[in-house]
DNA sequence: GTGGTCTAGACCACA
DNA sequence: GTGGTCTAGACCACA
């Protein structure tokens, strides 16, 4: 499911914990759910396994997987994607209208940004 | 009100396109507003004028901008933005939940171009 | 009651002692209580009659138990306890207060031996 | 100032954490206080560079320290120190309390342990 | 089998 | 100079 970008300036954990949290946040991946072990996830990534464990223990810290010694990691219990089920319900709707009017990918980042920087300025 | 990433795969003319959508779409522009002359544009830039026009001919062509000879160019009367309003105000209530459940900047763009690829395999 | 940890550096003999102090500093053991005879619980601990012997010796020669010749082992009256529950009320309190402030068992342990070291410099 | 214990059973990093966090907590170490490199801690210490960093950055997580890129690790101006002034106080008096009755350090320690797991029952 | 810690060493980014 | 990321590989602990 995950895809690497080696040349992107985001390091490759953050890229991992990104696609993980979006996995987790869109629902596809559910709490209980047990990920792949981390040296299996690694040689399919190509990168090192600390790599791999890196993203995995942020991600434990922040609450979204636990760790089971010996047996691998589980999505937790808590649950960041039940809390956000609506709003990405109103992120698809607000895609879908983008579509409508030909607005393409890229502006619809550039839109996403802009109001990102200025609802910080508030 | 422009800023250019030079390093940025996107080619400059499309940075700049994108940069006027969305000055248009977020009611910054308004319809009747003059844009600056492309040669102070592309001074203040620091690209060739060459390549702002060609932003702005193909914002024409788009029906955004329209060119008024020996004037200059224009904010056109048709309201991207009236259409558009109500959406953006959406995608604002999206960032600000995201931003209370501690989601940053790059995983809001990550999930938007999730949510983009799943609505174009409907 | 006791628990031992057969691989701490800590001498079998100095951890009964340790754990039959600590019993009495915090009340749990009262004067006139009457000890389990050593051979039981030697055998519960699964240790030699003389490991506990030496231990309820030495705990004797401190005034802490008394032995009465064929009858056992009795918390003597000599009161540690009444004169330490005060300062046991301080180490609750700080213990709570760490707790409070998030700091975990191993940091606590850093903190005494380190204040332990500071009082004896002066 | 820091001593490790290379054949504790707690990780490397961790108790450079321990003993960090124990210097802020005393005082000892001040918010605007620069860390000394990671490369010269890590040499002083012989360990890697990598076990120093990993203890540096769980304490810029956890708010106690502060990196900037070029120039080195800050002790941030959030004061754990201030808050636990007081704490530290009362525990200078159940230590020096404690020597006085002829506690010694081993006992401090089960005591402090024991009152830990029965604050917590509660 | 699967996670957790550590080392040695490379290479990059900010100052 | 100083932090930040990553790799390859060793060794340990829990299951």
């Amino acid at each position: 499911m995950i895809v690497l970008d080696k040349k992107s300036p985001i390091p490759i954990h953050k890229q991992i914990i990104l696609q993980i949290k979006k996995e987790v946040i869109l629902g596809r991946l559910k709490p209980g759910d047990k990920l792949p072990p981390v040296r299996e996830m690694a040689a399919r990534l190509k990168v090192n396994v600390n790599t791999v464990l890196r993203a995995f223990e942020d991600l434990t810290r922040e609450g979204i997987l636990e760790s089971q010694h010996g047996k691998g990691f589980f999505v937790s219990a808590q649950n960041m994607q039940q809390e956000l089920s609506e709003v990405i319900e109103y992120l698809k709707r607000v895609v879908k209208e983008f579509k409508e009017h030909g607005i393409d990918k890229y502006l619809g980042m550039t839109l996403l940004l802009e109001v990102w920087k200025d609802e910080s300025d508030q």
